[in-house]
DNA sequence: TTATTATTGACGAATATTGACCTTAACCTT
DNA sequence: AAGGTTAAGGTCAATATTCGTCAATAATAA
C-alpha cells in the first residue's frame, strides 16, 4: 500500500522525468488539490524526498505567482555504486585520506579541480572547528568526516 | 502564467543585454503604459529585482526628463568577487540565506549547479551536526555558517 | 512497545498589485 | 531672476495570493 507521499513522489519524479528540462514548476495548491491533502503535506514530500544529499535542489516564492521549482542534478546512484562510496570512505578518515580520495576522483574527472577544492575546504573547516572550538575527540572528529564525505560524494552521485 | 513582475524583469534584463552599454535608462511612466499597469509597479519591479545584491546599481532622477538607470555591475576581478561575497554574506546567514546567496551566485554563472549542491550538502550537514549532536546556539550556528560559506566561496573567487 | 515516518491544520511570512498622495526638476511667463 | 506650471519619479499602505513552519496526532516499522 502506497503512502500519500510515496506516490507525490513519484508525481514529481515523473514529471521531472517526461519533461526535457531539469527541473519542474509546482503549485502547492494544485497539487495538494489534486492528491486530496493538505498543502503543508507538498512541504513534507519536498522535504523528505527532494534534498541536497539526493542530488535535487528546490527553490521557491511565495506570494502571487508563487511556485516551488525541483531541480534534479544527478541520477540517482545505482545501490552498487552508492555502496562503493561506502566502502571507500568507511567509518572514519583523517584529512590525509580525504586528499588520496579526493585526488583519486579527479585524476578519474567525476570530480573538476573547483569541486574538490570545495570538497578539502568544507572539511578542513569541520576540522578545525570540531578541533579548536569544540574539543571534539580524534576519533569523533574522523568519523564526523566521514559522514560528511560521504554525503558530500552521495549528492553527486560519484563512487 | 508568468507575473507582470517577471516579465517587466525579462524587458529590462533584454534591454542591457541588447545594448552594449552596461547601463539602461527608462522612463517610468512609458514602461507602465506599455505593460499596462500602474507606474509604482516599476518601483516594485526594481526594488525586488535590480539590487546590488543581484549585481545592480539603479539611478533616477524626477521632474522633466526624470529617468530611471539601471546599471549591471561587472565584477570581473577574483577580488572584486571576494568582497561581493565578504558583503553578502556577512556575520551571520541562516539557511535561507544561504539558498537565496547560492541561487543568485549559480543565475550569474559564478557558480555550477554542482558546486551549489555540494555547499548545500555541506551546510546542511554543520547544521545538522551544531543543532542536534552538539547542541550550539542559533547565533553560533549562523556565524558558523556564515565563515564556513566564506571559506567555501572565497576559495572558489580566489582559486 | 518504542522509534520513526506520515498527515493535518492553525498560524505566520513573503511576494505581487494597485492607487492615493508626496517630492523634485525643468520649463515658461513675467 | 522669481515664481508658478507641468512633467516626471517616489513612498506608503491596503489587499490578495502563495508558500513555510511548527506542533499535535496518527500510522507504520523495528
Amino acid at each position: 500500500m502506497a503512502s500519500l507521499t510515496r506516490i507525490i513522489e513519484r508525481h514529481i519524479v515523473e514529471l521531472l522525468e517526461r519533461g526535457s528540462e531539469e527541473s519542474v514548476f509546482l503549485s502547492r495548491k494544485d497539487l495538494a488539490e489534486r492528491f486530496g491533502c493538505v498543502p503543508s503535506q507538498i512541504n513534507y514530500v519536498i522535504r523528505s524526498r527532494f534534498t541536497p544529499e539526493r542530488g535535487y535542489i528546490v527553490e521557491s516564492q511565495r506570494g502571487g505567482h508563487g511556485y516551488i521549482r525541483v531541480i534534479r542534478l544527478c541520477l540517482d546512484m545505482p545501490e552498487e555504486r552508492a555502496n562503493h562510496i561506502e566502502e571507500l570512505v568507511g567509518d572514519g578518515v583523517n584529512e590525509q585520506d580525504i586528499r588520496r580520495i579526493l585526488a583519486n576522483l579527479q585524476h578519474r574527472e567525476l570530480l573538476t579541480a573547483r569541486e574538490r577544492l570545495l570538497v578539502e575546504v568544507a572539511t578542513r573547516f569541520q576540522e578545525e572547528i570540531g578541533r579548536d572550538l569544540l574539543d571534539l575527540s580524534a576519533y569523533k572528529r574522523e568519523s564526523l568526516h566521514a559522514e560528511l564525505l560521504k554525503r558530500l560524494l552521495r549528492s553527486l552521485a560519484l563512487g
